[in-house]
RNA sequence: GUUCUUGUAGCUCAGUUGGAUAGAGCGUACGCCUCCGACGCGUAAGGCCAAGGGUUCGAUUCCCUUCAAGAACACCA
């Protein structure tokens, strides 16, 4: 059976044509008023408009006509033609015996930007939105037939890097990659992520203090540039290091990516980008430096030009990133990349996007996409800080979550309390960052997230698991449920018409690339199934048929949930 | 300073091309277990949608003004 709405609307089409309206989309929601019908239509309001005609007889013309079709249980016209509808028994079981939640693949390709790590620096939490939203919104194109494609593009090439190799050059002279006259394979030195975690912040504010020590860095930030062979060889043993960190960090938010490229690939470009653009004729000088003018004439605040090359030769964070996208259209080619960022980068992609479509390094009919998101702050509101004024290691933000969670964690659950803690914390972080719109700050609250009650992750899980259990023991009993032939019960009905719901939701969330529809669905459907639960006896029902109907609900309720989780890239645990 | 974003219940937030009586969660008050997981469910109180004006049958939504908060604004990433 074809999704709900889309059945709904088409049968609405059907019945404006059939009285001569002519209308390109029917759009047909939930009803507010749930006293008058199920779902409501507007549209009668606007034909008014267009038809010069009492609204209130368009909508009776309409009710006329869907009336003859058994499909509708009831119709009636409201107000100023506000039409209300509410679906046929029949009908209801038709969709639920045999729902839809797939989706044809299509060959658009969506390349996906999420996750930011830096090399040399533990993740922190402002890493923590990139990765969750990302990840989400992958699975959700993929979900919906996209291909995809996933880079956490790593800062892995600036400023960073040389203060940490010349930090360490300074303890440990004797490496044979700062030996100049070195030949031959050089032998690592077994760097370690937590070697790293201490030298760069102690570097980075020994720069800040040491005008001298910074001049070094610079130095040594130039010769990896220029790839000096044992300077580059030490970087390469950096990099092996810290990409098993910050995999195994992604891992534990069940964040995966098909590539793992870093400004340093994006750099191999820039010669070749920069000839290229010079043959566009898009490069101006400005102040002694190389730029790319993108301001447009009814930009109502000036947009300041790409800068491209710094007046002393050197490149930034723009060039490459320009040179990220010249090198994904030329191996990739994708349709549309998203780019899943701190909204407070805005005005930097718009600049580098608005360079890439001047210099025709994307066509016109590719999309680059600026998905910008909220910061997380501290449950003050305030920037979130350790208790030194530190930025709060990711690591040591789910590790207080696992540790509430344990806390929590039911007393007579003796197995597996790590792992389920895990799942719980991890689902417990996930649900309350995708919980709020994509662009609203949000402040971290630990006791609230980690609560059972309300919106959040373990309260889900919690149904989630419920309805597990329900179905095994049904099952342990023998008891069958292969289909729905009863609307009976409280709440019944109202779970197949959330049920309905599902692919709007699914594309609500796709079109504002935000997944707060989804969370928020996700909760209904939990609040709704656990009232359904109360008020019905399941397993001891002595009418049969209503006993399989229910059962057959909750499976398909419950397919649902694992369906949206999944997408949330959130694990259910057998017990909690 | 310029531009943008935000302002909705005590607190934290939803609210999709303008629609009927503005929705959730937390918190508060009061209820519900000899029964499938009470880590659950129910009921109630709580609002001048920042303020003022405009557009129209109709505005939390669109436009203007004011106030308040936040962010961005070329040689950092």
């Amino acid at each position: 059976m074809q999704k709900f709405y889309k059945l709904m609307s088409d049968k609405i089409k059907d019945a404006l044509l059939k009285n001569d309206y002519q209308v390109n989309e029917v759009i047909i929601s939930e009803s507010n008023r749930p006293d008058l019908g199920e779902f409501q239509y507007n549209g009668a309001m606007n034909l008014a408009k267009e038809y010069h005609k009492n609204p209130v007889l368009i909508a009776n013309e309409i009710k006329t006509t869907l009336e003859q079709d058994p499909f509708f249980k009831d119709i009636n016209v409201a107000g100023p033609g506000f039409i209300n509808l509410s679906i046929s028994d029949d009908a209801l079981l038709k969709y639920i015996n045999n729902p839809d939640f797939s989706y044809p693949k299509n060959d658009k390709l969506i390349f996906l930007d999420y996750g930011g790590a830096n090399v040399a620096k533990s993740l922190h939490v402002g890493h923590l939105r990139s990765a969750n939203i990302g990840e989400a919104l992958k699975r959700l194109c993929n979900y919906l037939g996209y291909n995809t494609l996933s880079d956490t593009h790593l800062g892995d090439w600036g400023r960073p890097l040389g203060l940490v190799i010349l930090e360490l050059k300074k303890r440990n002279p004797s490496w044979a990659y700062f030996d100049e006259n070195y030949k031959g394979e050089y032998p690592k030195v077994g760097i370690t992520s937590a070697l790293l975690e201490e030298v760069y912040p102690y570097a980075s504010l020994k720069a800040k203090e040491d005008e001298e020590y910074l001049k070094e860095a610079q130095k040594m930030t130039k010769s990896l540039q220029e790839r000096k062979r044992g300077i580059y060889a030490l970087w390469q043993e950096i990099m092996e290091v810290s990409k098993n960190d910050i995999k195994e960090i992604y891992k534990r938010l069940n964040t995966h990516y098909n590539l793992y490229k870093g400004e340093s690939d994006a750099e191999k470009y820039v010669p070749e980008m920069l000839l290229y653009l010079d043959k566009q004729g898009v490069v101006e000088e400005s102040e002694g430096a190389k730029v790319i003018p993108v301001s447009l004439p009814d930009d109502k605040l000036e947009v300041p030009p790409m800068l491209l090359i710094k007046s002393d030769g050197g490149i930034l964070y723009s060039t490459t990133e320009l040179a990220t996208i010249y090198e994904r259209m030329k191996i990739n080619n994708p349709d549309e990349i998203w780019y899943i960022v701190d909204k407070r980068q805005e005005l930097h992609f718009k600049q580098v996007f608005r360079a890439a479509y001047k210099s025709k390094i994307v066509s016109e009919d590719k999309k680059l996409v600026f998905a910008g998101f909220g910061t997380m702050n501290g449950k003050d509101g305030k920037p979130f800080k350790t208790r030194d004024g530190g930025v709060m290691r990711l690591t040591d933000l789910l590790e207080s979550v696992k540790a509430e969670s344990l806390k929590r964690l039911n007393d007579n659950i003796t197995e597996n309390r790590e792992e389920i803690a895990e799942d719980i914390a991890i689902s417990t972080v996930k649900y309350a960052d995708l919980l709020p719109n994509r662009e609203t700050d949000y402040n971290f609250d630990l006791d609230k997230f980690c609560s059972l009650d309300g919106k959040t992750g373990p309260y889900i899980l919690y149904s989630t698991i419920r309805m597990k259990s329900l179905l095994k023991k049904a099952k342990e009993n023998n008891f069958k449920y292969e289909k729905m032939t009863i609307i009976k019960g409280n709440h019944t009905r109202d779970l197949i018409l959330l049920l309905t719901n599902l692919d709007n939701v699914l594309n609500n969330a796709f079109n504002s690339k935000s997944l707060n529809d989804v969370t928020d669905y996700l909760y209904k459907l939990a609040t709704c199934f656990n009232r359904f639960y109360t008020e019905n006896i399941i397993l001891k029902e002595t009418n049969e048929s209503i006993k399989e109907s229910w059962l057959y609900l909750i499976s398909i309720i419950y397919k649902v949930n694992n369906i949206l989780l999944d997408i949330l890239a959130i694990n259910v645990p057998d017990k909690m």
